[in-house]
DNA sequence: TCGGGAACTAGCCTGATGGGCAGGCCGCGG
DNA sequence: CCGCGGCCTGCCCATCAGGCTAGTTCCCGA
C-alpha cells in the first residue's frame, strides 16, 4: 500500500572500479528516496561506469554489414553450419566472415569476439 | 591525503521516462559528492534504466562454485586446455564442468552459455 | 579503364569441442 | 553406516573450428 507515494528507487550500481563503486555506495546509501539494489537484485535503474579508461573507441570497429551479420548469429551461439544457413551462403564464407570478425575483434575464437563484441558495444546481449 | 582534491562524481541520467529521471534529478542534486551532468557533458559514470522487461529475472541458475569458475573463464574466451591450466585441473575436467554449465544453461556451445550468463545476468562481461 | 575492396566459394589439415561411458575421492545428511 | 551430490580423471569418437592458399564475381572510385 505504501508503493503509490513513494516508489523507491532501487539502484544497481555496476562499476567495475571498487574505489568509484564503494564511494558511490555510500553517497547513495545516506539518499531517502532510493535505495541500492542488492546482488542481483532486479533495479529500477542502474549506475554504470561512464568514463572510457582504455580509450578503446568502442563503436570504432569498423565491420562490413554481412560481418555484422555473422556476429550477431555468433553471439546467438549458432554454429558456422546455421550461419551459412541463415545467411544463405557456404560453410566456407561463413568461416570467412568469422576469421574476418577475429581479426577486428582481436579475438582467439568465436566466444572471445562476442564477449569482446559485447563489452565494445557493438552488438547487444 | 593529496589525492584527494575533492573528485565530485559527474552522474549522467539517461533515462527515458521523464518522471523517473526527474525524481532522481532531485534526489541526487542535494547529495554532495556528486554532481549531475550537464547536457552532453563527459560525465564519470550514467544512470540508466533497468526496468525490467525481463520476464526471466530472479534467475540465479543454480551453479556450483567450480562452474562459475570454469564459466568466467570461457566468457574469456578461454579454451578447455587454458581453464585446465588455470584452475589446476585436467582438460577432462574442465570438460566435465563445460558439459554440466552447458546443460544447466540450456546452451549448445561454449559461445552460446556465455551469451545465456551474460543475459541472465550470471556474469557480466 | 583499371585497381582494389567486399562478398563469396573451395579444398586441405590440425587441433579443439562436445557427447558418451566408466570409474574414484570426499563431505554432508538421512 | 551408507547414499548422494559435488568434484575429479580417464578414454573413445564424431564433429566443429580455425588457419592456409587460391579462385571467382560485383561494384565503386581514382
Amino acid at each position: 500500500m505504501s508503493e503509490e507515494a513513494s516508489p523507491v528507487i532501487v539502484v544497481a550500481i555496476e562499476i567495475a572500479d571498487p574505489v568509484l563503486a564503494d564511494r558511490l555506495a555510500s553517497l547513495l546509501g545516506g539518499v531517502s528516496g532510493l535505495r541500492l539494489a542488492a546482488s542481483g537484485e532486479a533495479a529500477t535503474v542502474a549506475l554504470i561506469s561512464r568514463d572510457a579508461p582504455t580509450a578503446v573507441d568502442a563503436s570504432e570497429i569498423d565491420l562490413t554489414p554481412r560481418e555484422r551479420d555473422v556476429l550477431v548469429l555468433m553471439a546467438e551461439g549458432a554454429s558456422n553450419k546455421a550461419i551459412a544457413r541463415q545467411l544463405g551462403i557456404s560453410v566456407h564464407t561463413a568461416k570467412f566472415h568469422v576469421a574476418s570478425l577475429l581479426a577486428k575483434l582481436d579475438a582467439t575464437g568465436r566466444t572471445d569476439a562476442v564477449a569482446h563484441a559485447a563489452r565494445l558495444g557493438v552488438i547487444n546481449l
